[in-house]
DNA sequence: GCCAACGTTGGC
DNA sequence: GCCAACGTTGGC
């Protein structure tokens, strides 16, 4: 089993709206590495941090698992959606989401300032400078870290 | 294949 | 709203 965080602005999907839904597709990802994360290496039974992103507390929120592996995305199909891309033919697919289950929201956020303090995250893929990757995989080491912060 | 221009992400 | 750091696009 892997692990893996996966990014998301609470006010468009937050970890609050998975709790409702209790399983949810993961769409909208417009990036090839982040895809290929997906589609290559999530397998069902593997766990997630969810982060939020661009809110007054960004940091990780709660824990998620892969419930179905990667499908093509349905978005891209949508001429409505925002993440409509003509160029993604459902005959031959460019974008792949997976879909997450809900699993437990944290009693507080570990914010990423704190995750940055942490001396056993060093090396942390999500605290690489400039790297704004939405989905990522973690190591068993720093998903350990990050838990004991909780 | 190079690279300038442009668009996006995401912290601050 | 700013801007650093990328990724993508398109002319050549």
């Amino acid at each position: 089993m892997a692990y893996w965080l996966m990014k998301s602005e609470p006010d468009t999907f937050s970890i609050d709206d998975l709790r409702k839904l209790g399983v949810a597709g993961w769409d909208g990802v417009r990036n090839y590495q982040a895809r290929n994360f997906m589609r290559d290496g999530m397998k069902k039974g593997d766990k997630v941090f969810f982060y939020h992103s661009s809110c007054p507390e960004p940091g990780i929120v709660g824990i998620a698992t892969v419930a179905r592996e990667a499908y093509p995305d349905p978005t891209a199909f949508d001429s409505k959606s925002p993440y409509y891309d003509p160029k993604s033919d459902p005959q031959k697919p460019i974008w792949m989401g997976v879909d997450v289950k809900f699993v437990r929201r944290f009693k507080r956020v570990i914010s990423l300032e704190e995750l940055k303090q942490e001396p056993r995250l060093d090396g942390f893929t999500l605290l690489r400078r400039g790297n704004r990757l939405s989905v990522m995989p973690v190591s068993e080491e720093h998903w350990n870290a990050v838990l004991e912060l909780e």
